[in-house]
DNA sequence: CATGAATGAGCGTTCATTCAT
DNA sequence: AATGAATGAACGCTCATTCAT
């Protein structure tokens, strides 16, 4: 899904002359790399004009400045995720079956995509506008936080769930998951798969009637 | 909050002469006071130098480099919070109950210092090393997630709590933790107590036997 | 010598590109004049990308740092001079002829390449490495050593002088060489002529048979 | 010659009480010690202050500046090794024999000051004043070319040398003696007795009758 | 007299951004 | 459209010098 396919030359630069949004998503994905490899005080335009394998002044051709390409970096990805998860998820089926299915669907998908989550993880983290204010908040998550809420909001009406804050219920999930991925990220050998299982039972305890 | 008093018209400062430990404590603050405003990014050694009213080549009298000061500063104001709140626990008490405690005290504290709380957590999630490696890893979290085991142990021996993966617990708790902070920080309006009060229910519905 | 003609009254000049090559000797050349001008420990980036007329950060685009490039100015203004006294040579004509002239060509070139001296001088004799060891060493001076060493045997074997250290003649050869122009520096006044016939003498005296 | 001999109870700082005289020679001791060791860029005051277990403050008390500092320790040091020759040499010898004494002395009391022969010529040739200018010249040689061309001319009066420039030869004689020190220095397992043979030989072939 | 904490000017270097080509 | 040489503001850091103690 990451590298050039279709390119029979490749002898020196094969004068590629893609698309905008070809363009666009090849200097997305080089962003991202380079923010997690080297970290988001480490990604200079320098490093991922050549990790695109693009001239440099070419990235304000696209991009109104390096903060602008790392926000649409995040953003585009997360909403391909998001996209990727909602076409993978039944939401005929009952709660709990989601909340399961979910969680072991990002545990599954994480472990292809670490450096996409760490780059996110950190520009989101970090980055702040000309003033100093951060980027990213959690307004962000507002969506997020509504779906969830909804979710969890449906299986108490259906009584699979008992009575408690869905909106406290919504945050504390999204750290949950979070959690999930930044220790399965700093600790490379443990069993991801089984930790969904223990996260998943641990939150239907929680939500449970 | 500035000290001059008897020469309104002089430009220079009259040069004070402080212990040790009070000048680094004050240059300690002044980081994380410079942290929270502007980001890790945005915290120059300009700027802390000058929030904590003090020439910039104090801060190399009193520190190797800015990553030495933000590591101390990060390392110091943790052992001050973590003696703080240890301090104030009853650990005799029933698990349940710690939990409900430790998860309110450290709501209330939070209201008292957003400003360390978020330069904390930027330094700690951002701050790398020469190597590129981050100065700060989920393996600083072990004594947390290891106190914190031990307490979900002893509620499952005395029969409070029933069988579930206390690591697993541990870091959902720590990050459930963090998400209230995170939380009470983006939505200054929204009840903390209440909040605590909601969280608690959850937690306590995950574990309860 | 500015090159600015037509916007006299502008304050920024107007960009200019230049080959590699050129800008490096432009910034070889101004590091030289500014070395000469202030000493080793007085030539700062700023001070040389001002004698260049270039903006400072450029410096960095044609040498990795402010080492590298004052020991590329060395070596290779030294091999331009090498290359020029060797061309000008008549290495068939008796030892003695030879040893005579290149007296009088060092002595003469001196004149209009006072600066460039005194720099590579300085640089030579002050810079050292990161780790605290000397850049230019005696050891750098074996091929100058070694081709003269090589002359005066020549004319040892040709009957032309007597029988002495090769190796301590060789090197003090190149002191006198050296203190000449030292002395021709500092005393501007003295006829530098004289001076190279006078030590053409005492030279010829030690050696001849 | 160099470190203290009498303080019976070394421990901690001995409170010392020196005179003003023995404060400015350790100071100077210490700061040539210092300039062999890190090169004159690296002599930092807080270095050579604590090498002479001095407060940094005291150098300012006995010295104008650094540069004062330098200075004095090079003309301090360059006076005591001139006196020291002198007493030692035996001017109503004939100068051939004068020269060869000289030379050896010299060869020989380098071995043990190798130290502050290189902190000295460091200086010498590094060293500015505010203006850009050089603190030394080969003006300063100027007492030793005149001594040297008295023992040239008297040579020369008692037919034991031929007609030369006696200002040349006393300048090249000066450099001859320079280059077999730092030829020495940079080549510690060189015979110097056998240089300062070779050497002499050379000089005396130079200017014999 | 002696100390070393404190200052501040200046350094070498980086890097987002611009613009001549 | 595309390049990368060139710019300049800001950065972390060093160090001779000062001065409160």
């Amino acid at each position: 899904m990451a590298s050039v396919s279709s390119d029979p030359a490749r002898s020196e630069r094969p004068r590629r002359r893609l698309g905008e949004d070809e363009r666009r998503a090849q200097i997305v994905r080089a962003a991202l790399a380079v923010v997690a490899r080297h970290g988001y005080a480490g990604a200079s335009t320098t490093l991922i004009a050549a990790e695109a394998e693009v001239s440099k002044g070419l990235l304000w051709h696209y991009f109104a400045d390096k903060n602008d390409l790392l926000k649409q970096a995040v953003v585009s990805t997360a909403a391909a995720i998001t996209d990727q998860l909602i076409a993978e998820l039944d939401i005929t089926a009952p709660p709990p079956e989601i909340i399961r299915r979910s969680i072991h669907w990002i545990a599954a998908w994480s472990i292809d995509h670490r450096d996409e989550l760490r780059a996110m993880d950190q520009i989101s983290r970090t980055q702040r506008g000309p003033d100093g204010q951060p980027d990213f908040t959690l307004a962000d998550y507002e969506p997020n936080y509504a779906a969830q809420e909804q979710l969890f909001r449906r299986g108490q009406q259906l009584g699979y769930f008992r009575q408690f804050d869905t909106r406290v219920m919504a945050v504390t999930y999204q750290g949950a998951i979070d959690m999930m991925l930044s220790y399965a990220d700093s600790h490379p050998d443990a069993d991801i798969e089984q930790y969904a299982d223990a996260l998943t039972d641990i939150i239907l305890a929680a939500v449970s009637a």
